[in-house]
DNA sequence: GTGAAAGCGCTAACAC
DNA sequence: GTGTTAGCGCTTTCAC
């Protein structure tokens, strides 16, 4: 169907060789032979067949970004920061959605063994509990880094924000603003930024003498159920003055709950949540957030695994990056 | 490195063609070497590699999804779309990001030449102006599917939405709810998504004798520079009374500024904007929106590709689908 | 029912 | 500086 090196080859009367070394400007060859085939490749609108060489050079030049979705903000930008880079490295970039599913996760890592891609970026789904999977594929050689939502036993590098901090900033935040009952909505309790930040809650509460200790309450991914449970919990005989929601999808039902029984935020109850959404600024009131860097993020994953790929003797194991996210104060804490 | 047919071969005594026939479970191998092959070639934990054979098949199991941005819920919901029906047809999906030029539009479009691709779903730029880049991937034999942002000259399955009669109605709306002056906010104006939008906006004015006819805005891709397009907009002496923001991202600073300015809407202004954001629900006052069918989009999209894929003497050009949007009327236009 | 062999398009020794 | 050749791992005739 397509022109081949062997086309270019038989017209311009030279070996497949020639031409090949000639395509990738090798020193080997005279400007002037080079010149007669970047000429003839162009004219015929030549690309080269990228699995054959794949096949030959055991390498495909393409990495995985293994997400559990791509439904909030986070994801979205952070697939923006890793595109952007892979963009400018010559690398393609394959996706996969987990949907929050361990065992489809498991069968996507499993097909990696393969050698479809050189490298992989994965922020785990919800349900993911143990690692061998990720172990078993960078057991055949192949470099993972993780990305917001990590592995904690596994080797290898992990761009992380400082959940634990920016959740104690939060839940201090709240305390200094006067709240007495601050309660901590959760997602899947598996996930390791899950745990930091309840740990910053916790801590944070700890150091200011609450007790009890805290109360976490655990949505689901149904956003019905999750208006219910908040309702309920507003409902309540021992309402909460504070809420956390620690991750974005969580503020429209809170915020719709306190409409619905007329509590008002910030006077009756404080909300800050976990997101990036500009909405943020246009929320009545103003929603406080805890705004990650999922852009950097992105960027920075993709750059480690570029760097594994490219530079011989890189080690993955030792990079730990953690960037910071930011508490932007607004009026739901006020 | 990993295991191949031949290991396989090898430790069973058999030759790779039987290996390969006995793992595509082919009728000409006996039940019990299949069994046996299976067996091995899962304690072996066999992945065939997959450029091996899309060389040798020319056909990659892959599929291109180039997109202007992840940035809106728009994008970010179609992916979901496409990715759920590639996951279950057994497709790869490689993502790439316009970031709406259309130089990289153009470069990406031609790599595709090379077969890496089985097919490609695409959006197109804001600065597509001319199509030749996708005729030229389509006369190579490339199955195309175009959804939302299409070239409308190119005959190949579109999966739109119905965007002329979705303006239609968002602006029949608010002549209903008593505007006298709509000001339609628009984006890049090569975009034929963005034409029948304003077609929609114009027609409805028209219909209701509304003179001048109407008065369309371009903003920029710059937030910064979209408030204060709006701001001044609202401080001009002629200040609307009703604003059409045709993208999300206009939103933000339409309220912002409202609040800034102490405009209040719906009192003073009505608004509407084309998004998918579930904040629209918890905005004060409640924004009313033309709803996208996203994920529907992409899913049918994908549909139509993978059945251009995998049937034969299917004809994507006849294919022109269109999935409503809704307008949901909130209190941004009471 | 199984095997031998050719070849997908490209690269990299190794000759010349 | 250019050409010959041997694969990369797999599929697919075509023999047997």
């Amino acid at each position: 169907m397509s022109v081949k090196i062997k086309d270019l080859a038989r017209q311009l009367n030279l070996s497949v060789a020639t031409i090949s070394k000639a395509l990738k400007d090798s020193h080997e060859i005279s400007p002037e032979t080079k010149q007669r085939v970047f000429e003839l490749a162009k004219k015929l609108n030549y690309t080269p067949n990228p699995y054959a060489s794949s096949l030959r050079k055991r390498g495909s030049k393409t990495i995985a970004v293994v997400l559990p979705e791509v439904a909030d903000s986070f994801f979205s930008l952070a697939i923006n920061g890793i595109e952007s880079v892979a963009h400018d490295k010559g690398y393609h970039v394959l996706i996969y959605l987990t949907h929050e599913s361990f065992e489809r996760e498991e069968s996507i890592l499993k097909e990696f063994q393969s050698g479809r891609v050189d490298g992989i970026l994965i922020s785990v789904s919800g349900e993911t509990r143990t690692s061998t999977h990720v172990r078993e594929v960078m057991a055949a050689g192949m470099p993972v880094v993780f990305f917001d939502r990590v592995c904690e036993d596994v080797e290898t590098a992990k761009i992380i924000t400082n959940d634990f901090e920016s959740s104690y900033h939060a839940t201090s935040h709240m305390l200094k603003a006067g709240c007495k009952k601050i309660v901590y909505l959760s997602t899947s309790s598996a996930l390791s930024i899950n745990n930091k930040r309840i740990e910053g809650y916790m801590k944070a509460l700890m150091d200011n003498d609450k007790k009890p200790p805290g109360c976490v309450i655990s949505c689901t991914s149904d956003s019905k159920g999750n208006y219910r449970i908040i309702r309920d919990l507003l409902e309540s005989k021992n309402r909460p003055d504070g809420l956390i929601a620690s991750v974005e999808k969580l503020t429209t039902p809170i915020y719709l709950a306190c409409a619905d029984l007329n509590i008002s935020i910030p006077e009756k109850i404080k909300v800050i949540s976990f997101t990036n959404l500009q909405a943020a600024l246009i929320l009545t009131p103003t929603l406080t957030t805890v705004t990650q860097p999922a852009f950097e993020m992105g960027k920075t994953a993709a750059s480690l695994l570029f760097n594994a790929l490219e530079k011989t003797n890189y080690n993955l194991a030792k990079e730990n990056v953690v960037i910071p996210s930011s508490l932007v104060i607004r009026n739901s804490t006020n």
